[in-house]
RNA sequence: GUGGAUGUGGCGUAGUUGGUUAACGCGCCAGUUUGUGGCACUGGAGACCGUGGGUUCGAGUCCCAUCUUCCACCCCA
């Protein structure tokens, strides 16, 4: 038997329509903020995501499905959504459309790493992005969008943490701070935190080993070291949050695992499972980084196979349900089947969901399959009921027959 | 990449200290005399016991390897 590779995962019909409810409430919201749609490859050259997420990452540096196609070129098939997103945004001359520009994408996305709860080699990500505002504004609206989609599917025990990781102005300064802490006792850090301490001492930070995190006891932290101008970003993002009524926890260790982050960055956890639902934040070097003009941007993601492994563990709700059948018409003999199948058709026409025995089915056992779908109304057609054109309808729940007439309209009516 | 656990029909499980035709529940299909379901009864299909080696007269049961799944570290959505 083949198995389905490592971190995969089938989405079979018995679950499909949850993803389907998840995707048209989020989509609902997206549109709603005027976020428009953009789909982009599935693979990139290698280097778009080696010069945009940052060759410093795990992602970029083991994580990634990385090989070479038959043209000798290097292919990767995407880790996150945001680059690709950027470059197309660039490709197509989007910087001269009205700014700013909002997209929003829900695309699978690809990351070789070792599989455990919440995370999958292959998973889906919902996000949106928004290109051309420096404004704090943007970073409010794009909370606040991600906020009420949380709320929208009733995710308990989630938390929103923000922090501000500054611009390469006050991060410069920060990181001279940091080095000259770090740099006393570089020695005794790990090997991985060596290596990080000239390319990128921020993650140094984020070390969990024991020896590592003692040493970093007292460190500098980024927000005493925010020059004004994020300073102020900061306190705005803060102060819109509280006039909304948006509950949020500065978390001064959120550094973000993609080198293109600035300023603003946020993360909704979930505290019963331990892992990020949604994560995102500012990204003003990007668009200039992937050799467009200086732009800044915002954006999120949100994980959807995440999000519905919680749903479907707290969440009960009745409006998330499969379909059932409308009706179900069994008929007896050649005639009434010819009947049934037009009946079928033009109810079907109508935007109705109809079912017919396609398998030869007895009646009895046509009858149980009607019930074992859940069907909801029942029409048996025999020779009788097409000479007369009456028939009846039978209500599967109460088990109420009903007499009408053999007709599109008259079986509607009585359809509810 | 490191460490731990797991793997028997579609699903959930049983399989004694290795021994003839691998069991049970659910589900699936079909019948229970003729045109009305959900109950009950009867019958049926369906597993080379994750895969590949090895030990043995003989392995689902022992050994090795490998893969999957689950959990932790790391990192992230």
């Amino acid at each position: 038997m083949i198995q389905k590779p490592k971190g995969t995962k089938d989405i079979l019909p018995g679950n499909s329509y949850k993803w389907a409810y998840v995707e048209e409430k989020a989509k609902e919201i997206l549109e709603n903020y005027g976020f428009k749609e953009i789909r982009v490859p599935v693979f990139e050259q290698t280097e778009l995501f080696e010069r945009g997420v940052g060759d410093t990452t795990d992602v970029v540096q083991k994580e990634m499905y990385t090989f070479l196609d038959k043209g000798e070129r290097s292919i990767t098939l995407r880790p996150e959504g945001t680059a690709g997103v950027v470059r197309a945004y660039l490709e197509n001359g989007m910087a001269s459309l009205p700014s700013p520009i909002k997209m929003w994408y829900m695309m699978p996305m690809y990351r070789y790493e070792n599989v455990q709860k919440g995370r999958y080699r292959e998973f889906r990500q919902i996000g949106a992005e928004i290109i051309g505002s420096a404004s704090y504004k943007a970073d409010v609206e794009l909370i606040v969008m991600a906020d009420q989609m949380i709320k929208k599917f009733n995710i308990p025990g989630v938390t929103l943490n923000i922090n501000s990781i500054g611009c390469p102005v006050c991060r410069a300064k920060y990181q001279e701070a940091l080095k000259a802490f770090i740099g006393k006792n570089l020695e005794q850090y790990c090997d991985t935190c060596k290596t990080r301490f000239e390319k990128n001492p921020m993650r140094i930070l984020d070390c969990k080993e024991k020896k590592c995190k003692e040493l970093n006891q007292g460190a500098p932290v980024i927000l005493d070291y925010l020059c004004e101008e994020c300073s102020t970003h900061f306190e705005n993002v803060k102060k819109s949050l509280e006039t909304l009524n948006i509950p949020y926890k500065i978390d001064s260790g959120i550094v973000r695992g993609l080198d293109y982050y600035t300023k603003t960055v946020f993360e909704f956890v979930s505290e019963t499972e331990g892992y990020t639902v949604l994560g995102g934040g500012r990204y003003d070097e990007l668009v200039e980084e992937l050799g467009g003009q200086k732009t800044p941007a915002i954006g999120f993601a949100m994980g959807e196979d995440r999000l519905i492994d919680i749903f479907e563990k707290y969440n009960k709700s009745e409006e998330i349900e499969p379909k059932v059948p409308d009706l179900y018409i069994a008929s007896i003999g050649n005639i009434a089947e010819e009947t049934a199948i037009n009946l079928a058709l033009g109810l079907r026409k109508q935007g109705l969901y109809i079912e017919t025995d396609i398998c030869e089915r007895s009646m009895k056992a046509s009858l149980k399959y009607a019930d074992k779908t859940n069907s909801k109304y029942l029409l048996v057609i025999g020779e009788d009921e097409v000479n007369t054109q009456n028939a009846k309808i039978k209500d599967m729940k109460t088990g109420e027959e009903k007499e009408i007439k053999l007709d599109v309209d008259e079986i509607i009516k009585n359809i509810k």
